[in-house]
DNA sequence: CGCTTAATATAGCCAC
DNA sequence: GTGGCTATATTAAGCG
């Protein structure tokens, strides 16, 4: 697809022009795909030792939530589920 | 915590020492986080960059979750889904 | 919060009025799980007798999913599959 | 499968005899998953009408989560999480 | 009972 | 900027 750069590409299944090009972005995605999950897997696997060092995943998992929400953002929350609990005689 | 390495972790509040081991490890998670979200930003550049090409971004991600399966798991799925779907008359 | 539809619902903590239409809510939506639990316990006791006659959970899973996919569904994906593996010389 | 009711259920592909009981189970399985998927669609509605109320759904199914959760499981959660945090700092 | 897979819930993105 | 849709994260279930 060389001559527009814009617009359906009608090539694809035409000229066979364009498929080389597709097949570039596809390798490319995959690349990262690929790097992407394996970080996940390092993730699951940082999960799992800590977990045999004693640690509660959960409550990790709350922590690092707790870090990454703003002070501002987090009393927000907490305010509003108070509320509501209140509101239902449940606190 | 270097003395016993399974069972609850007490000395989180007590000694101070697995406070230490618990920071590593939410510190490796935040770090994997963010290396993580960085591939998400290119992969979503990648995408951005190829409708700008013309490509339909739909099929393309179909493509991916096409190649993704590999043939194994499809012949063996297909083989279950021959036996049932005749016994059901569906095939 | 009966004068105004929309808007962040402030009459939770102050009126009173809201906190009944909060909990109407609740319990509307905890009668629905309640359902939804009963009919997930159907489905496992389904499952359950059918293992006791012979039959391979697993496969009876399989051909659940199949067809689940209508037929439009799978055609369309068919379609994009066909361009774009014929594109990229994989089909 | 008239003979047996227990082991690996061979007429499906030879006789074709337990094909219709086979049937049957499906059938069965697929008229509790249509329930169900109704009452989660009710659910959904539930949700859509409470947000156009101006109530917070993330709240809302905080409150549900803690009507779930019985007192002793909550309280030790929440225990575990604080020292977490003051483990490192952050509470 | 742990470990892998399916269901659910949440969040981010795109189109309107 | 809002609502639907896709993708991710979390939780629950089923299996060995």
């Amino acid at each position: 697809m060389p001559e527009r750069a814009s617009g359906r590409n009608a090539d694809v299944a035409e000229t066979g022009v364009a498929a080389e090009e597709l097949k570039q972005f596809i390798e490319r995605i995959e690349r990262l795909h690929k790097e992407r999950d394996g970080l996940a897997g390092d993730i699951k696997d940082v999960f799992a030792e800590l977990k045999g060092r004693g640690f509660d995943a959960g409550a990790v998992r709350f922590v690092l939530k707790f870090r990454r929400e703003d002070a501002a953002q987090r009393q927000e929350r907490e305010a509003i589920q108070e509320l509501y609990l209140q509101a239902l005689g449940l606190a």
